[in-house]
Parts: structure tokens; sequence; C-alpha cells
RNA sequence: GGAGAUAUGGCAGAGUGGUAAUGCAGCGGACUCGAAAUCCGCCGAACCCGUGUUGAACGGGUGCGCAGGUUCAAAUCCUGUUAUCUCCUCCA
């Protein structure tokens, strides 16, 4: 959510941004209408209750002094009515507003380069080597099921299209890799968290998913709403909602690994075999809380932090910054790490690592106090590092091997219990 | 799942229809070489609107877990709801 003052102060300033990310100026104005219709009446509502309190008071006066009021309550009845009637239009007024406001995107950083889609992402930079193979490479999903340890057939018939499960070596180096990359982020000063896979309502709208992406996440319960967790994001940065984290304690860290749960509404044809595109998949993800002036610092170790794991395992990956155009709802600068995938011959997203400023924390009521006491609200930042169930993809890719087997990276091997992948007995 | 209790400033804690006590903490002062203790004073209920400033102030409204309702007037009465605690039930 943005801050109302800024459409007031900076009207063209708000509009010339967020054009950027596709909002239309008319959609400002509107804004502005209404901000102004509910100021005019706050103050007819509160000059009212002023006179309001002030009669009561000489209501009180009066029964107490065992007089009649009945002539000053009659009128009051009056002035009551007046109030309800002026409260419940300025009610209306109020849900139009919470209503376009909280649709509205994050106001993209002023480093970020302009542009209506993806075509516009600036590289930042590359990093390992690209491997140069004497066979032709396969599909991780191809070395998955040849290996038995991905079975993509049973997920479907047991959940449905997008899900799997992993077998044997596979279910262990998921796990090796959620250690690992658990086990550096704690030595990179994060704390680690186990959270709540289902979360409420307010969650959601805090983290900015809802309400304008509800499609796109589980609803389950009748009773009481929940929502499974599209990522540990949600549970991470809610921890602190409603809260004054003590300014002492800033920046504070955060990492958990959990299951993501996303229905992938409109993305159906894309990426349909194989980690890439799931229903569920795990990711360990990390968060941080941060004051404003050093939020965009903290991106930046956030994004080395990332890039670290990939590095660790050997895997080839490039850094872009993305455009007003691809950047996601809440973010005002976001850095997606894309991780080389050699079968399908391109770059793959792995982790995306997002500042977004105060936008989260205004909807979350994420406060601290600064140097003079006064209360602001923090930076939150999130970042995944990584998608395990793309790093496992990336390196059956990376790692394979003319005989079908995968080699584990040095990193991994403490972890995985070997040094390759061979192939499981049948099931 | 059933029954009961509780929810008020940073903390503690009064307030059963007339418009949020008090204590601790905090800030300033007196006393003191200094501190503690003591005494005096101030401040404090996340917020919103206006005038003003740009991080001075003033005025008004709101605000007692949350959301509604009754009333001239609600922390107080009514309804719903959330969280916590205790007991029962169930369970890993």
């Amino acid at each position: 959510m943005l801050d109302m003052k800024l459409f007031r102060t900076e009207t063209e300033y708000v509009k010339e941004r967020l054009a950027t990310r596709g909002v239309a100026s008319q959609t400002i104005d509107e804004l502005i209408t209404l901000d102004t219709k509910r100021r005019d009446l706050i103050q007819e509502t509160e000059q009212l209750k002023a006179k309001r309190n002030v009669v009561s008071e000489e209501i009180a006066v009066a029964k107490r002094n065992k007089q009649d009021a009945s002539a000053v309550i009659a009128e009051m009845q009056a002035v009551g009515a007046k109030i309800k009637s002026i409260d419940a239009e300025l009610e209306t007024v109020e849900a139009s507003i919470f209503s376009i406001a909280s649709h509205l995107p994050n106001m993209p950083h002023e480093s970020i380069p302009v542009g209506p889609d993806e075509e516009a992402n600036v590289e930042i930079r590359t990093d390992g080597q690209i491997p140069e193979f004497d066979f032709e490479p396969k599909n991780h999903w191809e070395i998955g099921e040849d290996l038995g340890i991905l079975d993509f057939e049973r997920g479907a018939k047991v959940a449905g299209a997008r899900f799997l499960y992993y077998v044997g070596q596979g279910a262990r180096l998921e796990r090796a890799i959620y250690n690992f990359m658990l086990d550096e982020h704690r030595k990179e000063g994060y704390k680690e968290m186990l959270t709540p896979y289902m979360v409420n309502y307010d969650s959601m709208f805090g983290t900015g998913q809802y309400p304008k992406f509800e499609e796109d996440a589980y609803r389950v319960g009748v009773e009481n709403d929940m929502t499974l967790i599209p990522t540990a994001e949600v549970p991470l940065t809610n921890y602190y909602r409603d809260e004054v984290i003590p300014a002492e304690k800033l920046p504070v860290y955060f990492t958990a690994v959990s299951p993501s749960f996303r229905q992938e509404a409109g993305s159906a044809g894309r990426d349909t075999r194989g980690l890439i595109r799931l229903h569920q998949f795990n990711k360990v993800e990390m968060v941080k809380f941060a004051k404003p002036e050093d939020s965009y610092n903290e991106l930046e170790k956030m994004v080395t932090n990332a890039e670290n794991i990939l590095q660790r395992l050997g895997l080839p990956y490039h850094v872009i910054n993305l455009s007003t155009g691809d950047m996601g709802f809440s973010a005002a600068k976001t850095y997606d790490l894309e991780v080389w995938m050699p079968a399908q011959n391109m770059y793959r997203e792995i982790s995306s690592c997002s500042n977004t400023e105060a936008f989260q924390a205004r909807r979350a009521h994420i406060q601290y106090r600064d140097a003079d006491g006064k209360l602001q609200f923090v930076h939150t930042l999130n970042g995944s590092g990584l998608a395990v169930g793309r790093t496992v993809a990336a390196i059956l890719e990376n790692c394979q091997n003319a005989d079908g087997t995968v080699t584990i990276p040095e990193a991994l091997r403490p972890y995985f219990g070997a040094d390759k992948i061979v192939k499981e007995d049948e099931l």
C-alpha cells in the first residue's frame, strides 16, 4: 500500500511512476477525488460530534441538577441522525478508496529499467562456467525418471498434474539441498524458522497477495478461511505484523524452508513437464526487516547470499534487474537469479530478491521507533535462497554424465552422503 | 469439540451509562561533590482531520481485543467474533 499523502502532494510524480507499471492516470485522479470527498465528510461529521460532546455535557449537568433536558435531547436526536448518515456516506467513500489503493502496485525504484515486460530486463552480471557435453544432454525430468528418483506419473494419479513424488535418492537430494541452504544462511546471520503453512486473510493482505491475486492461491476451510502459503515470505514477513520492532534489533534476518502452494492460474500449457512449474514445491526463503536508509544495501547483500548458494553448487547463472513491467506487485526493486538449464539452452529463474520498501510494512503495520522516538514503517525484503525443486532440476541437467548418472556437487556431498546418483531399484 | 474466566498506556491496575483514576517506568528540576533515596513538576492511550511548520505548536475528532447494535450520551448495556488461561473431551 502506498502512502495517501504522496498522492496528494506528489500527484504528477506518482502518476508518472505508476504509469510504468500500467496504472492509468485516471485511477489516481479518481483516488484523489475520493480522498478530497473523504476529508470534507470528516470535517462535517467532526463538527457535529464536537457539538454533541458539548451538549451531552450540558445534558449530564442538567440531569444532575434534576432539570428537564427533553428539549435538548430531542434536538440532539436530529444531530445524532445526521452524524449517522454522514458516517455512512464516509464509510462508502473509504471503502472505495481502499478498493482502489489496495490494488495499486508499489512504486518502482529509480534505478530499475522502464519497460512493458521481461524484454526490458537488464543483465547485471553472469557467473559460472556453462557446461559442454560430448553427448546430447537430457532434460531433468528424463534424467529423473530414468534414474527412478522422480515419479511424475504417480504424482498425477494421486494428486493431479503438476504434482510429483521424489523417490529414494531424489528425496534425499531435495533434503540435502535445503539443509545445505539453511546452514549457509544461518552462517550469514539469518534466524532459522519453521512457520505455519496456512495463514489467514490478513497475512495474505499484509504481504500484498490479497486482494488482487486471490485466484493464484489455494483457499481452504469453510468455517475459518485459511490460505496455503504461496511462499514462506508470507508467514515470515507477517511475523511482526501489527508490531513495533525495537530499533536496536534491526536489521532482522529470517530464513525458512517451506512448501509453496500455487494454483498457477493462467500458465496452462507452460512448463507442463518437470520441476519448473508445480502446484507444490519447496523453497528456502530469506526475509529481512531493515531501516529505510539501509534497505537497498541489505538487498544487495541478500542477492549475494542467494548467489553464494549457486556458486557453492557450481551452477552457472546470471543476475538480472527486473523492469517495471516484469516486477511483482509489492516490489520496488527486484533482482532475479536465473540458472543455466542445458537441455533448454537457456537461463531459468531460480531466485527472486526484492525490496518492497514500506509497501508491505504499511499494509501489515510493521513499525519501529526512529532516533527521535517517532514511529516509522520498516522496509521489508524477501528473496528465495533458493527454490529447491528448480535447484534439483539444475543439478540434474548441469551435472549429468554420459552413463546417465549425476555427479553431486562437492558442497552437497556431506549432506547427500554420496558423490553421485545411480539408478534406483524399480518400484 | 464442550464449559467457565480474562482482554484498558511501555508495564501494572481502577473504572457497572454522563465522556479513561492511580502506581511503576520515562523526561525535567530541587537536594547532593556525584549518585541513590526523597520531594516538586511534566509527559504518556499506536490513529485521523484542520491551521501551521517541515521533522516546534495549537484546535477538534477518535480511541478501552476486533466488528456491529441500543442510547442525547457506551470502557460500562446487547449481539457476533478473535486471542489467551483453567477444567472436561480428543489426540501425535
